[in-house]
DNA sequence: TTTTTCACCTAAATTGTTTTAGAAATCAAA
DNA sequence: TTTGATTTCTAAAACAATTTAGGTGAAAAA
């Protein structure tokens, strides 16, 4: 491997300074004029221009971190995630990233891996790091964890999962239940009558409790075989083995217990997808299956899943806009928002 | 919609100042003491103790904009990709981010869409935010639009996307070539023939260009029949109809002039995934297929897909480990590094 | 001629750190 | 009794911006 040495010769960055200096004036009126505060401060046209003119010709850059400790804006926006890999939030965040932009923000995005530790230390160090603000789709059960972001009076809001109706936050999810409930809907009018739902551990997390309220409520209302019974909690951190165990004991056998799945995430789907590909298991035939979340992948898998989408760009762009407006107006007005899924009927779900 | 007005008190910050009055020192005693200079300094051990002390109680935490103006570091590493919600890039960065935390160094992250002028956009802006340091995926063709970053004397290390050998610059890629090459060579070893690659615009990024020589060289090693002719190059912004055009003008005919594709990226890939199922075409029966770059759905499509697969993790956690050798050494010592890919045979290259 | 008004501009404080250069106090050596 | 070390600490500058409170000089009004 070639290594070379190199010494560069540090080309100090242009300050308001420079630009004072260069002109023979304050850097008070080069700090206005550069503000677009020279009008109302009365600085006159001819030495607007002069300003204007020589910060471009200097390439003239503010010092975000001047500026910073001066005004208390960073113009960042924190994100927590937890997992920026997985497609739902990387596709998540890229729409936040456009509408951010659009707005002069700037994004800090970190994952939490569904641990709570993680996820305090990190919104910590978010608040460190002087955001302007938080979106944060958070692991924990409950708000107590938020302490440190309500003792720094750092507006937030909570994206997708979301906690006990609270009002004097800002939430944006979509409604788990009617999208659960949906789903069974549908399995049912396609003749589905034994429907598993394949949740996953925690599930005190808001969208998991509500996605089996959803299935909970519609097993009443279409009075499904089983019942409740049909209700699996997978082990998060063993996913593929708990799936396979499903698949084993209630699947694979002459009488089976369970006639359709419902995931309750694209993780379990995905790991339910690779056990039947495994397995040899036939769906739509022996098995009907359907997911919440909607990603890419469903297009192409053989047969394409059917699915509960959210609507993404909606819920990303408006969380962008919440904090945005409580970051600006200063006021802090609460918002609670809740969006519609839509069911997405693929081949996974239509029995021949 | 509910909608409700709350007035916080704010908790100003607590600052060095808070600490030194509360204890009768002086403020520059405490920042010697929290930064762990207390010893060579001479300050006593009871002294340290009641600052810590002192610094605990009060959950101090520093201004990271006031060390950031007066340092001149910000512990940020900035990453420029082209997409963010591109499984490819999502995992990488995904990586970065573990290996960057390990380090106590944070990412900001955007999405350049493979626009020069959006990346040239994003470079400055990272630049002005003080960035210890730059990982870039670049869509530009060479290093003359890297100016901005030369002049500011940060660090940067290319990623994936490296240009000519420059030994002036960190770079860490693949070895494209001999990935291109492997992949050929599996596809002959299956006995395909009519082997075509589809590439894509714009052609001048470098994996491009690597995979696209990769494969004209094992065409001629292989004697191929019609030579580069199968070389095809898609328009990046009209991926699908093209891809269309492609299987219509030459697959689905009586004596087919293609009987394998050799997809140069994921992009590329799932849309002739798409395609192929919309047209009903089987493979690896009638085609054989196989993409470079792999990704997860790869193995839950029907048949599965063959793949060039590059080692994500190293090339993630290794240009970060460069970069942050570069920013803490202050010696320009550049590195270049290249990896091998490795070939993942699945169900879509193997012929009955 | 003095006062007021107006247009245009600036000094200095402030933000919270780090760091340089040196001060004060104590004790030992000369 | 002065000098020199040694230990322990501090004042003030620097980083680069924003902002408050006001200054200056010329023209207009009294």
């Amino acid at each position: 491997m070639p290594i070379k040495y190199y010494f560069v010769m540090k080309k100090d960055k242009i300050s308001l300074k420079d630009i004072a200096n260069s002109l023979g004036v304050s850097t008070t009126l080069v700090s206005l004029v550069l503000n677009n505060k020279g009008e109302v401060h009365g600085i006159s046209k001819e030495t607007q221009a002069k300003v204007i003119a020589k910060a471009k010709e200097l390439n003239y850059m503010p010092s975000f971190m001047a500026r910073g400790l001066r005004t208390g804006r960073s113009f960042t926006i924190g994100v927590v995630v937890s997992d920026i890999s997985n497609p739902f939030y990387s596709r998540m965040v890229r729409y936040m990233e456009d509408e951010a932009s659009k707005n002069g923000y700037t994004l800090l995005i970190s994952s939490s891996d569904e641990s709570h530790n993680k996820e305090s230390k990190l919104i910590k160090m978010l608040i460190d790091r002087q955001v302007d603000g938080l979106i944060i789709s958070s692991s924990q059960p409950n708000l107590s964890f938020l302490s440190d972001v309500e003792a720094s009076s750092i507006p937030y809001v909570l994206i997708d999962r979301v906690f006990e109706d609270n009002l004097n936050v800002n939430t944006i999810s979509v409604d788990n239940i009617q999208g659960s409930y949906k789903a069974v809907e549908h399995l049912v009018s396609q003749g589905y009558k034994k429907i598993a739902m394949l949740a996953v551990t925690p599930i005190y997390v808001s969208t998991i409790r509500e996605r089996i309220d959803g299935y909970l409520r519609s097993v009443d209302a279409f009075n499904l075989e089983y019942g409740s019974e049909l209700l699996v909690e997978l082990d998060f951190y063993n996913l593929r083995q708990s799936i396979l165990n499903i698949i084993n004991s209630m699947i694979l056998k002459p009488e089976p217990e369970i006639d359709a799945i419902f995931a309750i995430n694209n993780n379990v789907a995905v790991e339910c997808l690779k056990s039947f590909k495994e397995l040899g298991i036939e769906v739509p035939q022996n098995l009907g299956f359907i997911s919440f979340d909607d990603i890419d992948l469903y297009e192409l898998t053989s047969p394409s899943v059917s699915a509960i989408a959210q609507p993404l760009e909606t819920l990303s762009t408006q969380a962008v806009n919440m904090i945005i407006q409580n970051i600006e107006n200063k006021t802090h007005e609460f918002q609670q928002m809740k969006l519609d899924t839509e069911l997405i009927i693929r081949e996974s779900t239509l029995r021949e």
